[in-house]
DNA sequence: ATGGTATAATTAACAGTGTTAAGTTAAATA
DNA sequence: TATTTAACTTAACACTGTTAATTATACCAT
């Protein structure tokens, strides 16, 4: 019986092993810059191979970015333990995010910015790592505006604000390393804060 | 030596032409479905014929850029003029910047996310367009922090803090439109208020 | 151990891409 | 009218993602 349960590892292995492949080369050369071709010589299978693992190419991308909105997902919960008060909560729940993306910077980028162009229509699905991503931020908003900490804006709408302020300055941090910014912690800080200022008033 | 003048004029007028073709696909297929056979196909004239005109492909997106970011500009000035209160000056500038992004998302993309990655160590260059745009952004900021409406952070921070919001939200906007997102426009409304609040408090 | 079977991986091919080199047509000059 | 020059097209190359058909491999029952 050990047979078929060895079988799925193996080929759970060579899945994993696609993966990294893709990984490493949509972050070095851009995901527009890879080939089929290129991955499976990369493991050292033929192209079609990869077909029997993946859908297709976006789905490929797709199971990629799931990866690394676990990453994400694992890193913002650890700090949902820690801390008690809200607002401080989404202080530093939104460094964390910013941190997440200036460490892993292609990574960020490949999941919120290029997969989005490739894999239209792509919602965020009940279940889905990506939902859960949001619902954490949704969460921590929420309690704010119950404890009355935020004015009465509707719940989805503050997320969202919040959202776009840390998914743009990451961006900016990301794409314009050579701009003459304020320095980078300050900014950061600032934003985060501001944007909660807002919130409250 | 009317001659040459009539040649050139009609030169400028293929080349305008291809561009105003290219930019309807790009608009309504996005960048990526819109081939070279099928904007020459469009003018009725061969595909080579574009690379007369044209370096490549991602040049031919460059030009439609450059375009449509000098309207985004001469939107902007056109404000300026229009508006005396800088903080009404502000929301308009923002929302129409916004409402850019919206029209053209490839250009937008290209312009702020795409050319830095691939252009490394691409400041936004002196002279450029994209540069007099965040000039302006500047400016407006500028005055609202000398006219004692926006709390004391420096111009620079404030700016960028700004641009970051409405950077986000147009990108956010653009990646995913099948999220579930408020009514567009409150949203894009509440990110411009809720950072203004945020700088005033 | 051998024949059959399911599964995994490959080869060959299609229809399309951006782009270049070579060839052709048309127009302006001498 | 012949020649030069500019504009444009044709044919081709080296790719791309992806599918159908085919081969090789590993397992199972006899």
């Amino acid at each position: 019986m050990g047979i078929k349960e060895r079988r799925a590892r193996e080929k759970e292995q060579l899945r994993q092993q696609i993966l990294s492949a893709a990984r490493e080369l949509f972050v070095n050369e851009g995901y527009e810059n890879v080939s089929m071709r290129k991955i499976a010589s990369k493991i050292e299978y033929s192209p079609t191979t990869i077909y029997l693992y993946f859908k297709d190419k976006a789905d490929l991308l797709d199971s990629v970015c799931q990866e690394t909105l676990l990453n994400l997902l694992n890193t913002l919960e650890q700090l949902k333990r820690d801390i008690n008060d809200p607002v401080e909560r989404l202080k530093k729940s939104g460094r964390a995010y910013i941190a997440f993306g200036l460490k892993y910077p292609q990574d960020y980028k490949l999941t919120f910015v290029v997969r989005p162009q490739f894999q239209e229509g792509l919602r965020l699905q009940e279940g889905s790592i990506g939902k859960k991503v949001f619902d954490y931020l949704h969460e921590i908003v929420s309690e704010c505006i119950q404890q009355k900490i935020f004015r009465e804006v509707d719940v989805e709408t503050t997320g969202q604000v919040m959202w776009s302020a840390v998914h743009g300055v990451t961006l900016l941090l990301i794409d314009f390393p050579d701009f003459p910014w304020t320095e980078e912690d300050t900014l950061i800080d600032t934003v985060i804060h501001t944007t909660i200022q807002g919130l409250k008033a």
